[in-house]
DNA sequence: AGCCAGGCAGTGG
DNA sequence: CCACTGCATGGC
């Protein structure tokens, strides 16, 4: 099925697994497969949009696959105004180099903790981990001979068992700190589909009183899963690319001076500046020759 | 073999 | 507020 959008707008696996781990193109033709609201689909550039097929319904699932890679928003005017308000040049040849990009709308419980599972991993690694917990507790779904599972509900891994989940060997305790949340979210103590309507510090406050989840994680699940576009993630790369804008904020990646210089520099839009500069720096410093 | 990966939490100045 | 440290696992 063929899904307008509005333009610029192109797919490309650079930034869909910048955001989303799990999107990979089997057979190097073009077609990207990912799970979007729990059915499996393979999606291409086509035209002016893009052309989708799923294992589901395609008619029923297109609204979600529009939310989901953003296909309606007018991506210019974010452009506009994160070249305005980059005096340096550096935002609009990163816009350039990155037009088609897109900040996803990510499935909510599977983004909490793809990003619980990020820290201190390449991204790779995280992948494989977020693909272990969906091949062993989730749905699995076949399209076209490829095969991937959904990830499981927070009630799957509860009923896994917190010991059972440790016994995966994810890491830093992982699966103990993922059974906390998703225990939490079962008995009805938290409630992911809500946090889209809180405003975006009681929302990240919320997320951060969870062990193992600070504020680079929790500005993560904000910015790709709970339509928190002002949400700016720092982590070791964008720390590092920041440094070019402003050498005296340089040490201490969350400082009050520099959030704040953030804020009033990128505004509504830092979300997006943060996943730009994200890309523009290698996953390892270019160290070899 | 040591160092590093989309950090976090605890501790001490 | 800032600096420093241990942390699980796997790849190179």
């Amino acid at each position: 099925m063929f899904l307008r959008a509005v333009q610029p707008f192109k797919l490309e696996l650079e930034w869909l697994q910048a955001q989303a781990f799990r999107w990979s193109e089997p057979s190097g033709d073009g077609w990207y497969y990912g799970v979007v609201h729990d059915s499996l689909i393979r999606v291409r550039n086509s035209g002016d949009g893009i052309e989708f097929e799923s294992d589901a319904s395609d008619e029923a699932l297109a609204p979600h696959v529009s939310h989901y890679f953003r296909l309606d928003q007018d991506i210019s005017t974010v452009h506009q105004a994160l070249r305005e308000a980059d005096d340096t040049g550096e935002m609009g040849r990163l816009i350039d180099e990155h037009r088609g990009m897109r900040i996803l709308r990510q499935d909510r419980w599977e983004c909490l903790v793809a990003y619980i599972c990020s820290q201190r991993n390449k991204v790779a690694r995280i992948a494989e981990i977020v693909d272990h917990l969906a091949k062993s507790y989730g749905v699995e779904h076949t399209l076209r001979g490829v095969r991937r599972s959904a990830f499981p509900a927070p009630e799957r891994l509860v009923a896994a068992g917190e010991a059972e989940l440790e016994e995966l060997g994810l890491g830093l305790s992982r699966g103990r700190r993922i059974y906390a949340v998703a225990r939490d979210i079962t008995e009805g103590h938290l409630n992911l589909d809500e946090l889209p309507r809180f405003r975006y510090p009681q929302a990240r406050g919320l997320l951060t009183s969870y062990e193992g989840i600070g504020d680079k994680i929790a500005d993560c699940v904000c910015l790709f899963a709970l339509d928190k576009p002002e949400a700016f993630p720092i982590d070791r790369r964008v720390a590092e690319a920041l440094k070019r804008y402003d050498k005296t904020y340089n040490r201490g990646a969350r400082n009050a001076r520099l959030m704040e210089w953030v804020r009033r520099t990128f505004g509504e839009n830092a979300g997006y500046a943060s996943q730009l500069l994200f890309m523009s720096q290698p996953e390892t410093p270019a160290g070899d020759a």
